[in-house]
RNA sequence: GGGCGGAUAGCUCAGCUGGUUAGAGCAUUGCGCUUACAUCGCAAAGGUCGCAGGUUCGACUCCUGCUUCGCCCACCA
């Protein structure tokens, strides 16, 4: 079998992910042997295509995935997809544009037949992206928030809630968004600034009145008349909202306006009176003190509107044209053109004062980015602080934990200042409510919003016609009448959702009650009791499982992925519903992750065309590379900046990871070994030192993923893979290419393969099917179901044969990382470096010259008996064993050594050791001195002093060869 | 208006509970096709750790203020 010296993942990738599917790698079942590990996926919407985001939101829940796999937990993923109503709606609806078509025009029912068309072509075109990813999610149980079970988990839910009086109807002013025509909640609504004017309008009294002046200063500063006022002034930045006025509000403390509810006010125009009243509320110190009152159209006026009893008139339709409550010049404006045409009116009466500039904050629609519209309408609602309460203590008492910690503030902050959820769209495509009105009984309450709203409250008590249950209902049970429709009105999206970590699971139909409130408090304690030191995953207490369902088994899951910006819209909701509905928490650990960002650290979207497309990266360089470099940049939940060079890290890994590889087996081949056990003996010094990198590297790597560190166990791996496994070891061991060498080569090669390998799914995989080609090996059928590296012996590590377990003659001891049994190869390592540095300075870089050593004792036969490669790392013809040396051009504690050289360049070389003086003479000084320092020797800690003591002595005799070497060849040089 | 995060080599980032000769990758500069890998090897250069104070025997690490970039929340019309 050829290996080509360029790893090809293209070829690669799908032969390994079709032999995963074949051998059943993903499928977690109930399996009362083992402990569950599990994640839900934050479902992708149906109409997304994989981006960065995602890329890197998957690749860190694979990580930890293929890691606890192969710690031996029964580990599922669940996958699936969010129906994103609004979203996908949108598509369709444009799609039918392209036509000339609107909903409207062929209807609800064909409209949903067109979106579930739409959805069954192109609502898993991410799913299959994401297993291009080498995602292992549990593909068999790929759930969508509209599938029948979870539909009917949906309905019980808002059914269960309106019983509980937690979900409730009423007239209150929402954001509308006039493009999708819908009402939104306050997440769905993202404030951006945007340029904007402030206008001061003049708005009439009814009778001139002639006030004495409190303050001649704030007089002037509104400018009116000193004698005779006949009008106030307003400040607005949406001008066009003044024709729904029915009030003007002043601060009562304000006593520049004491006279105006004597006065009265007319609305300019409309000519209405409007009422005067006095609200705490109103900033004093903003605009003139007066504030315009808009109860329809204005949240702050809403509420002032409740509290004063004012009428609210809703002068808009749903697509923000103005409606028939205007006057008729203005009917059907869009709001915006009625602004511009109102203010030229108002400008033609000369009642303009003056506009500033301004920056408006403003709700923009987070699916269309329009404007939003904060308009009063008839909608369903959430009561969210019941809710909350929960949900609250559990991760105030750490029962969730957020990662980075900081996010959990951030989540307390705003649960404990939640609002009501609007819950009802304006849509089509979505869990239409399970709502049913009898006209009979309803008639006059169906009334549309546009209609005058005496008051915003105006309460259901009675609920007299309205009929919530989860199935059509016969009849009206009030009035026994037939004649029932639904609400037309779906519900938000992510009120389907928030039940994601247990609808997915079936419930409540799958649940077996008794059982799972038993058994979950039998989790609960199994979590706590394992959450901080996740190790082995052993059955849990007693060897069995009573888990009939598998919402016992997998729920609580363990962690959930997902960036901050969803934290409000998806994560909180989970808590609040997995308390309310599971009574119990949805997940134990919540990781926050970064935003993908470009290079300039702008987020990256489609529409400012600065995305870098991972499936483009995955075909260039392959999903590893791809994987690999997401992992290694993301840190702690900071942002990352990506260029598409970046992943050149990655592509680079996989080539290295590969040719290692490819030498190793080459090499048994070329010398007709036959490998079928990894009994490896005589380990010489060297095998020592890698065996000990290893099992440290293991320890590091392990700790890291258990504390979901995946940046620094990539740091980890990738460092002693290439830089002590391939750097060293390898290069090494080429000269004398052994079967217990490639013995522990192929033990290296593996652990390091399966440390990898939930960062490197792919070419872990592909390696590992080589090796076990090319050897006689009984290994494991898949990398995936083999076991996570222990930090032991290797008769210990299992998922290899049994003849790796027995007859291994190393002392366990010899392999524990002990500092006295490598230091010599260490020191020799190093050695080897400070050649390559001499030879360099001395202009010889690639000659191979004569090196005379005079060492002793165990460092003497270290040297003896690896002479061969050390010539050959260090570029040497021979080297000399002597007593002593007639120059002397590297020092040590531990010996000296020369090269036989002619004429050399002495130049550089001195220079170089002139640096070397110089920079240790600098630390030298900082010691003394601290070392001087009387309060540092009383206040320090003793160790901390004994460690400086020995630092000096060292950095002494360091400065003190460099400076006898440094001298002697100064005074060679200046004798010549 | 509140809150949060970042500011360490030219670039992207590590640096845990205060004591390090402050690290890595990329880029740069030399040298090198040495028995896998030029998607490579060997080496070099490059940092007063944003600024100013403070605490401390000692601060890149802790505290305060400032500068600056970026996020999130908020009913300033």
């Amino acid at each position: 079998m050829d290996i080509p010296s360029q790893y090809n993942p293209k070829e690669v990738e799908e032969k390994i992910h079709q032999l995963w599917l074949k051998w059943d790698c993903f499928n977690a079942d109930i399996n009362p042997q083992k402990k569950p590990f599990s994640i839900v996926i934050p479902p992708p919407n149906i109409t997304g295509i994989l981006h960065m985001g995602h890329a890197l939101n998957n690749t860190i829940q694979d990580v930890l995935i293929r890691f606890k796999r192969m710690q031996g937990f029964e580990v599922l993923w669940m996958p699936g997809t969010d129906h994103a109503g609004i979203a996908t709606q949108n598509v369709v609806e444009k799609d039918l544009a392209k036509h000339g078509l609107k909903k409207e025009d062929i209807g609800r029912d064909d409209f949903l037949k067109k979106l579930w068309a739409w959805r069954d072509e192109y609502g898993l075109t991410i799913i299959e992206q994401l297993k291009k990813l080498g995602a292992s999610c549990d593909w068999r149980r790929t759930r969508f928030t509209m599938d029948e079970d979870y539909s009917r988990a949906v309905k019980e839910v808002f059914v269960n809630l309106y019983e509980k009086g937690l979900v409730y109807r009423g007239n209150y002013i929402i954001n509308w968004c006039p493009r999708c025509k819908t009402a939104l909640s306050d997440e769905e609504s993202a404030h951006k600034e945007i340029d904007g004017f402030l206008y001061y309008i003049k708005y009439p009294l009814k009778k001139s009145i002639a006030p004495i002046p409190q303050s001649s200063e704030k007089l002037n500063s509104i400018n009116y008349q000193p004698s005779t006022i006949n009008y106030i002034v307003v400040a607005t930045t949406r001008p066009e909202t003044m024709l729904g006025d029915t009030a003007v509000a002043i601060n009562p403390k304000d006593s520049r306006y004491k006279w105006l509810k004597e006065a009265g006010v007319i609305l300019p125009i409309v000519e209405r009176e409007l009422k005067v009243i006095e609200d705490e509320a109103v900033d004093l110190e903003f605009g003139t003190g007066v504030v315009k009152v808009t109860p329809a159209h204005d949240p702050i006026d809403f509420s002032l509107a409740k509290k004063h009893n004012l009428e609210f008139i809703n002068i808009m339709n749903d697509d923000a044209t103005l409606n028939e409550f205007v006057p008729p010049d203005f009917v059907g404006l869009d709001r915006f053109k009625a602004r511009d045409a109102l203010l030229e009116i108002l400008e033609e009466k000369g009642l303009i004062e003056k506009k500033e500039p301004y920056k408006i904050s403003a709700g923009h629609c987070y699916r269309c980015h329009t404007i939003i519209e904060p308009r009063v309408s008839l909608q369903w609602f959430v009561k969210m602080k019941p809710l909350a309460k929960r949900a609250i203590k559990v991760v105030e008492e750490d029962e969730i934990k957020f990662s980075p910690v900081r996010w959990k503030k951030v989540y307390l902050n705003w649960m404990h200042d939640i609002h009501d959820w609007c819950i009802s769209r304006q849509i089509w495509w979505g869990h239409q409510l399970p709502v049913y009105y009898c006209r009979k009984c309803q008639e006059a309450e169906m009334q549309n919003a546009k209609c005058k709203i005496q008051n915003g409250e105006e309460k259901q008590k009675k609920n007299k016609g309205i009929i919530v249950v989860p199935e059509k209902p016969d009849k009206c049970p009030d009035c026994g009448s037939t004649d029932l429709y639904q609400d037309e009105d779906v519900l938000d999206t992510w009120f389907s959702s928030w039940l994601w970590p247990f609808a997915t699971f079936g419930w409540p139909f799958k649940q077996h009650s008794a059982v799972s409130i038993q058994l979950s408090a039998d989790r609960k304690e199994e979590l706590k009791a394992d959450s901080r030191a996740r190790s082995e995953a052993k059955p849990p207490r007693g060897g069995k499982l009573k888990a009939e369902s598998e919402l016992n088994y997998f729920y609580p899951t363990n962690v959930l992925v997902t960036a901050s910006e969803i934290l409000f819209f998806w994560v909180a909701r989970m808590i609040m519903a997995g308390m309310e509905f599971m009574g119990e928490i949805p997940f134990r650990d919540v990781l926050i992750h970064g935003t993908v960002r470009d290079s300039k650290g702008i987020k990256m979207s489609k529409s400012l065309g600065n995305i870098i497309d991972p499936l483009e990266i995955i075909d260039k360089f392959g999903a590893d590379a791809l994987r690999f470099s997401l992992m290694q940049l993301v840190s702690s939940g900071a942002d990352a900046y990506l260029t598409e060079e970046k992943f050149l890290v990655g592509r680079n890994f996989s080539n290295k990871i590969w040719n290692a590889a490819r030498f190793l087996l080459l090499k048994i081949k070329e010398n007709n070994l036959k490998i079928d056990n990894l009994d490896f003996k005589e380990l010489d010094e060297i095998d020592k030192w890698i065996l000990k990198e290893l099992n440290q590297t293991i320890e590091e790597v392990t700790l890291s993923l258990e504390n979901c560190h995946i940046n620094s166990a990539t740091k980890k791996i990738y460092d002693f893979f290439w830089h002590k496994f391939c750097d060293w070891y390898i290069e090494i061991v080429k000269d004398k290419f052994t079967a217990n060498k490639s013995k522990v080569l192929i033990y290296v090669l593996t652990n390091s393969l399966k440390m990898l390998h939930p960062l490197m799914p792919f070419i872990t995989e592909e390696v590992f099917q080589l090796i076990k080609n090319h050897t006689s090996l009984s290994q494991d059928e898949t990398i995936m179901k083999s076991s996570w590296p222990a930090k032991t012996h290797p008769s210990k590590v299992s998922g290899w044969s049994t003849c790796a377990r027995k007859g291994i003659q190393v002392d366990r001891c010899e392999l524990e990382i002990n500092k006295e049994k490598t230091e010599g190869i260490e020191t020799l390592l190093d050695t080897i470096g400070q050649i390559r540095n001499i030879k360099i300075d001395l202009g010889i870089a690639t000659k191979k010259v004569k090196l005379e050593v005079k060492l002793k004792g165990p460092d003497l036969d270290l040297w003896k008996v690896n002479q061969p490669w050390i010539k050959r790392l260090a570029r040497l013809e021979t080297i000399e064993f002597r007593e002593d040396l007639e120059r002397v051009l590297y020092k040590s504690e531990r010996g000296e050594l020369n090269l036989i050289v002619e004429d050399i360049e002495i130049k550089n070389f001195l220079s170089s050791l002139e640096k070397k003086i110089k920079k240790l003479t600098v630390v030298f000084e900082k010691i003394s001195q601290r070392l001087k320092n009387k309060d540092f020797l009383g206040k320090a800690r003793p160790d901390t002093v004994e460690e400086e003591k020995i630092k000096f002595e060292q950095i002494s005799n360091q400065i003190r060869r460099l400076t006898e070497l440094r001298n002697a060849f100064k005074d060679a040089d200046d004798r010549k």
